[in-house]
DNA sequence: ATTATCTATAGATCTATAGATAATGC
DNA sequence: ATTATCTATAGATCTATAGATAATGC
């Protein structure tokens, strides 16, 4: 988690001075963080016991952060670093092979598979952060979202998909970014009875249009 | 909010007897704390102030309610049954005229628009209610999606959609759900980019099959 | 001499209840 | 006599900081 340099280490203040002891710390304080906060929620953890977890004093903690939301922030951050890193991974996984948009989809559901409570923490404690911070987090949760929409104009731009209106390219990659988020926060029902291989070819289908679509595939007919 | 009857109700233990007052005064204490869960979330908000805005003295909300998760619960109950009766009236509504699956995502998504703030409130405060509480609420949540379940089941009989297996069925109508709430948990994004007809058209074009399948419909042919 | 760290705690809350009082119905 | 209501507060936390101490680098 958080292993790479990124917009919060940089925008939240602290009063020690040696910028890698700051990434160091503040690494041990996300990290214990996280795991509190996905266990017990933000709001009822302690800074006392993010401190212990870390392995600092409490008043060591507030040399790298001026508030718990601080710490709530860095840990959005953290995970959206991830996020963006893992995603962009996938999709080059996914470049190569054919029905790459199929693929896409397959290697960022898997992502959002693996980083399930990351995700539903964000959704989850967003609103606890305080306003100039809530829309730094959105708007990283928007740079998921215009990886695909990039992603989808070089499918375009090659002919592997139809020319598309902006809206429609648009409304497409957040539904996509919104089927994995999905399988995180609909998994206490959806993980019964789905496999996440099935989940994954099932929402592709749909967005390919394969399952109402006038034309449908083979590889998707429907018994009875 | 949570005019009717509503589990909550019968199920939360009140120190007061007559039936008939808990339920004028529930209806008091859930419709303060609705506006101040909403305003503030549920941890920041204290327990004298739903009473306060209730108009009764902390003393009495306690009568009524063994802790402030009690509240939660409460809000939460009321809220699925405002759902559940919008979505039904809204079914209904979409029942006279054909193209009737279009007609329910649109009355649907037109109730989850007109209730924004309370879906948002129950994705993000569920985690604070006790475990037995929480597996309630999840229970009413698929109660709205079993709704498009059986209508969708209708219109098959009715030889308006195609014979599905049951698992796409049951796919399709949690994806229609959360479409409904994607559009308030992203309005942030989506409010100033679609408008909601707009955004009902796309995602119903999408559920349809007729962006990227391969027959597309002359209603949604795009401009390059 | 400066920077990083720790201990101890001030000060501010907040939930939930005990015990007193008012209203109701027989 | 019972039920509903209120006032006052016990008891438990929890965040954030002040002031003391240890480590570091010139």
């Amino acid at each position: 988690m958080g292993k790479n340099k990124n917009e919060g280490a940089r925008v939240v203040p602290s009063q020690v001075k040696d910028p890698t002891l700051i990434d160091r710390r503040r690494l041990q304080i996300v990290d214990a963080a996280v795991h509190l906060f996905i266990e017990k929620g933000f709001h009822r953890t302690t800074t006392r016991e993010i401190a212990r977890a870390a392995g600092i004093s409490i008043g060591l903690l507030y040399e790298y952060v001026a508030s718990k939301e601080d710490v709530l922030y860095l840990v959005c951050d953290a995970i959206h670093a991830e996020m963006e890193r893992g995603v962009t991974e996938a999709l080059r996984r996914a470049a190569r092979g054919r029905d790459k948009l199929a693929a896409m989809i397959r290697e960022y559901i898997r992502v959002c598979d693996r980083m399930s409570d990351h995700i539903l923490l964000v959704y989850q404690e967003t609103r606890a952060l305080p306003d100039h911070w809530r829309n730094r987090v959105l708007e990283n949760e928007v740079r998921v979202t215009e990886i695909f929409l990039s992603a989808l104009d070089d499918l375009i731009a090659s002919g592997q998909l139809p020319r598309l209106e902006r809206k429609t390219k648009q409304l497409i990659a957040h539904d996509i970014t919104v089927f994995g988020h999905m399988w995180t926060f609909r998994r206490w029902f959806l993980a019964s009875r789905y496999t996440l291989e099935e989940y994954i070819r099932r929402q592709t289908d749909i967005i390919l249009g394969r399952v109402l679509g006038e034309g449908r595939s083979r590889r998707t007919k429907e018994k009875k």
